[in-house]
DNA sequence: ATAAGTTTGTATCAAAATGATGCAATCGAC
DNA sequence: GTCGATTGCATCATTTTGATACAAACTTAT
């Protein structure tokens, strides 16, 4: 199919939407020291904008949320988690959309209902950077990772839902123990370390970070160390499994 | 206006609504050392509720709430807080609105706005019980406190909101030092004590809560004492004004 | 092979926060 | 005045957190 088929599939579909609500997907990875934030790029406008999409009469929001993350990245099971909804009467304006539409040889009347008033329900993701494979939509033409410290301005309020994610995220962090999702399987007590640092954007003292991680009792250390590096090999580790 | 009318008036604002979008809230009030809630009751069919209604086309979901509250409480300028979103395919079944609507002779087609897949946005308020009138909607005729611990079965989801209200005001209780907006404007360190208890439902010791409390710096001592009592008469404090 | 340079794992001590108990002060009832 | 009740706060013990130190384990340079 031609981008252009798929616009046009994709606008007849309005009405198996559930209309008036969006959801909308801030997908942390962390690389390379940095926490990354995923977004996708509009060729024609340069704009850059969430990955969101709509939610069908037949899925819940929990489940739209999954299938567009699952849609942008190629992965499943993945931490994910509402944070909050953004109901504002003007959230902003869609001249992007009309745009890239427009680009495309649509040119949407101004009651189209792409261009309604929508609710957006946040989610926030934590995925593992390494497994993703970040996949345009079909209003985009380039998904990348972004700097949480070099967010581009977005469209609409996708900056502020930003802020909200970091904001719920950083409160979440000590309280459900949320962070491992970000990395890969097995870890470093530095690598967590570095990961808290970053997110909460502050030092920590080697030595209580790793006597409070331990004391949480969630580690399990790995029979295996690293090699290499010119020092004492640091333990590898994963989380216990809750049988 | 004729309870009929009312409902024929709502039925026709309809096209005034955000499609799909909802709003519920879960009032919370303290009385005789007891948390409650504020719900409706439908006469005709037992049913119970939690106050909710639908966000006008040129009003924020914020604002909506906001509204909504004031109808059923009379009070404004409360907290107020958005805490979840609910948005499961089906949340329930909508027979009660149904049969409300038929005994007042208007009998709902299944394709009617009313009967449609709706999402609801969660709110919590934290009201001074002793300025609250309760006020019934145009579907219920009875609206009550109602103890945390004895809460009847509701319709749809609801009994769910109102366990994921109470699980967000503990987390909060701590963190953002909303607690004090159920008491009234002056209180005493007792008040305020079992008030805790009563939200978190443990005890806590009586010296370290005073401690605690006074070292947050929050508290302000209003000069005057309580009377009556045969002891020692405690300090009246109310919330520091933040200058 | 040995020394030097790193980072890791953990012990140790100081400081702060929290838990638990006790007691003098102040009221009304008698 | 004495009694019972409750308040405000001091004081101690215990736990948690903050800060520093040091031996162990590894690679590289000599």
């Amino acid at each position: 199919m031609t981008p252009s088929q798929n616009i046009k599939t994709f606008l007849e579909t309005g009405p198996e939407y559930l209309p008036s609500v969006s959801v909308d997907c801030v997908i942390f990875g962390f690389h390379e020291r940095q926490l990354k934030v995923l977004l996708l790029e509009f060729k024609h406008t340069k704009a850059f904008a969430l990955p969101g999409g709509f939610v069908f009469k037949d899925e819940s929001t929990d489940e739209a949320a999954t299938r567009i993350l699952w849609e942008r990245t190629g992965v499943k099971d993945i931490y994910l988690e509402q944070f909050h909804t953004f109901g504002e009467q003007n959230r902003g304006n869609w001249d992007v959309h009309k745009a890239t539409m427009s680009s495309h040889g649509f040119e949407l009347e101004t009651n189209h209902w792409l261009l309604q008033r929508f609710i957006s329900i946040g989610y926030y993701a934590l995925v593992d950077f390494s497994k993703v494979i970040p996949t345009p939509d079909i209003f985009s033409d380039i998904g990348g990772w972004h700097d949480i410290h070099q967010i581009p301005t977005l469209i609409l309020d996708h900056n502020r839902i930003v802020e909200k994610a970091l904001t719920t995220l950083r409160l979440m962090l000590d309280y459900k123990l949320v962070g491992f999702n970000l990395l890969s399987e097995t870890f470093t007590m530095n690598e967590l370390q570095s990961l808290y640092e970053t997110i909460l954007d502050k030092k920590l003292l080697r030595a209580n970070f790793q006597r409070k991680m331990l004391s949480m009792e969630i580690l399990e250390r790995v029979e295996k160390k690293f090699s290499g590096k010119a020092h004492k090999p640091p333990y590898v580790y994963r989380i216990k499994k809750t049988t």
